[in-house]
DNA sequence: CAATTTATTTACCATATGGTACAATAATAA
DNA sequence: TTATTATTGTACCATATGGTAAATAAATTG
């Protein structure tokens, strides 16, 4: 079954599994954002000491990029998926609506790691706060090339600015994940995407 | 004209201006947030020694407050006055569209200092961040009041939801908030209102 | 077996953090 | 003038930060 102890590389073996350093590291750097993560309290929920991290993943940067890709295409992967409903407004649906869950699901931090990852910090920072900004960007420009796509299937109409809105959708995004992190409940967070959806301009 | 200099206090003199201090203080805190914000960014912006911040202002978090204080009363005090307006319609049109005039000021930092001042952040900051939360809360208790006064007055339908409402309104504007931060221009943000507004269920 | 390779542990590094002790300074009060 | 009071500047503190050197341990290769 498993192909990896198959044949063992050189060296002494590694002590950890990759992947479940790197879902608790995901878990540490959604929570506290990238800043607010330490590296003591890192190596501490990892359970491997610094010089081991330092060797698997590069450094503080490099293993927070990997956390955010392991969370883009794992709990945040839905984003993706909903692009895929079969109309605009099913996607925009989709999109809220796994969003919520996504919010308010207990057994992950609460809000989007994408959006209160860096949101302000110091200028040693701002790389990946950049970087986050560029994923923000990233979700936008998947739901304007979806609605564009929607304009060639007759599904919107051709006068509509897809890009404005896409941001708007991002827009509310972003602001139900500052509402998780605030406390608000689940239904509370339905509440809001029911409104959304109930004035949707499509 | 200044009485302060009418009667001076027993010691040495203060050597700066308090309030000119504060000011400075927020528009750092205001950038980076609580913990982006180091002493020294702050001292070095404020153009005095730690000392003397620590004997007038108390200690960083003190500092924060003060900051977080002068900005609901100075630059974030539309909000307040938005309520004023004589429909509740209007109260949530110049509440986001005074918010993006706000976001869009290009002479102070982009976003909400109550929005990103600690949405995410280490353990030792957790103080701070609940303060934030609290604020936050109490902008929707805000909208929400005057939507149940708008009700008394005939202005809504009585069996509306308020508090979803505000909650709504609310989400867009923390959802700005972080747009603006991304980098989102005035244009891109007076778009966000305008679909939100034309998409009002009041 | 020894040699080699890699990972782990321990201990440490330079620097930055928030915060302060203390002496010097500048004002007022007597 | 002298005493008193408060602020300033310098120099410092303990601790935490991200990161690493060096020795040790555990595996494979020959």
């Amino acid at each position: 079954m498993n192909t990896a102890i198959l044949k063992r590389p050189r060296g002494r073996p590694t002590n950890f599994d990759h992947e479940e350093a790197l879902e608790k590291a995901l878990q540490v750097f959604w929570a506290h954002g990238y800043e607010g993560a330490s590296m003591s309290e890192l190596t501490e929920a990892l359970g491997i000491n610094k010089p081991s991290i330092y060797a698997a993943f590069g450094n503080k940067e490099e293993l927070f990029r990997k956390a955010l890709a392991r969370y883009t295409t794992g709990p945040a992967a839905f984003v993706g998926e909903a692009m895929k409903e079969p109309s605009a407004r099913l996607v925009v649906e989709k999109f809220l609506m796994r969003a919520v869950d996504f919010f308010s699901d207990k057994s992950t931090p609460s809000g989007c790691m994408i959006v209160q990852g860096a949101l302000t910090c110091g200028q040693s920072s701002s790389a990946i706060q950049q970087e986050l900004i560029t994923y923000r960007n990233g979700i936008e420009t998947m739901l304007t090339k979806r609605f564009e796509l929607a304009k060639t299937q007759s599904d919107l109409p051709p006068n509509l600015n897809t890009k404005q809105l896409a941001k708007y959708i991002a827009t509310i995004h972003q602001g139900m994940s500052v509402q998780a992190t605030s406390g608000a409940t689940r239904e509370e967070l339905i509440a809001i995407v029911e409104i959304a959806l109930k004035n949707l301009p499509i």
